[in-house]
DNA sequence: CCGGATCCGGTTAGATACTG
DNA sequence: CAGTATCTAACCGGATCCGG
């Protein structure tokens, strides 16, 4: 018998005891979203330490939800993704972000802004279908932030392909984005419109009209942004 | 900022934050299954210590997910319901259940055997409708276990409601089902067919033809029993 | 009996630093 | 880049005890 089982058949127990374990949820999301090197998903969950995070890696190996893979191309570095087992979490990551969608406190997550986690989340749903067909940069502005923190680019390239940077990568910017990190966040998780942002003066738009025009159908917020919000 | 928080603002992370701390999930199905009472919900998580029980059903009120309320009728007793957000958990539950019954291994569940948790659960799905509109006792026998949990009796009353026993409750029996504990937990489980079972030798049942022939009317099998099992 | 609270020893997680 | 090592703090499990 497993040292930290509950010592259930049930199989929701059996679930938990792999599933539910301090920071395995976030992680899966990480992985579920696509990061797949252990640096990409470190910095996807900032505050696990990367010993917890190596633990946790090896579990989900031994419970046959995570494979590591060296990469061929580069001696030295792994990749981590998810076998058929896996990707069908896929469920149980939509079910629970749904209801922390519709049940958690607005508040509660208000209180974990973090311009990292967002602008890293923002790159990974930019559309860059509606975009124009040329390199596209925007740049976000937090008014509310210390300089280091202050200024993102995001780089929309032909391909489609999007780069984040925190430091001024030097080229033409196409659209600013000024706003301040709580009013970013809650646009992000859908509490509140772009348009009402802009018409109560908080967050300002500038640059290409095109993209200003279209920017509901770029920026994609959170996946679970339509989720209905039933607790305050 | 709480003290155990992921800092996500990701509602993934938030939800997490509360449901996936040990033990939380296992008496969360307790409490979706109508579970109310402290010592009821401890019947259904017997592994779990007093203290976190109670530190857990804490935290869950908290969250607004689990009500405390006096029992009117009986002072310094309390019940535990769950509020209109934990109902809305039922989908989570449901959603870790059928990943753990497809993908957990077979062998991994049948580690944790426990006549106790079985029967309990059996009680609560048994089905009185295709039942005789009298009191009807079922006795299960499981050979291998010791003389304590040996036997066990179900007694299905005219209202439909049912009791369990394990020490003999001295009405006349109506059907024996003779096996051992690892067979019927792997009928419960879905894992193994009643008919196999009994071709097998490895169930016995004598008494009542009408109750025998219908079997897998009454005899409800585990919520999951239904969902696909896709590794050994 | 019911509904916990308390204490203590072992395990787990966080912080930080360090290595190939 | 991809992790280990180490130390400390928090948490958990198990037993016991207590008031109504």
């Amino acid at each position: 018998m497993a040292e930290g089982s509950y010592n259930q058949f049930c199989p929701v127990a059996m679930a938990a005891e792999i599933l539910c374990t301090r920071w395995t949820m976030v992680l899966l999301r990480e992985l579920v979203c696509g990061s797949t090197r252990f640096n990409e998903l470190r910095r996807g969950v900032p505050r696990m330490s990367p010993a917890l995070l190596s633990k946790r890696l090896k579990d989900l190996e031994a419970a046959g939800i995570v494979e590591r893979r060296p990469v061929t191309a580069e001696p030295g570095v792994f990749e981590y993704t998810l076998t058929t087992a896996g990707r069908d979490l896929h469920p149980v990551i939509i079910a629970v972000g749904n209801w922390g969608q519709k049940w958690v406190e607005t508040d509660a997550t208000l209180e974990n802004l973090d311009p990292n986690l967002l602008m890293w989340d923002m790159r990974r749903n930019i559309d860059p279908e509606p975009m124009p067909k040329a390199q596209t940069v925007i740049q976000v502005i937090y008014s509310d932030l210390a300089e280091s923190r202050r200024n993102w680019w995001l780089i929309i390239e032909p391909d489609g392909n999007v780069d984040l940077c925190s430091v001024d990568p030097g080229f033409e910017v196409n659209l600013y984005l000024s706003t301040d990190l709580r009013t970013m966040t809650e646009i992000w998780m859908g509490f509140t419109a772009v348009d009402k942002a802009k018409r109560d003066g908080k967050l300002l738009v500038t640059g290409d009209r095109g993209l200003e025009r279209d920017i509901e159908k770029w920026l994609r917020l959170s996946p679970f942004a339509k989720t209905e919000k039933l607790v305050a």
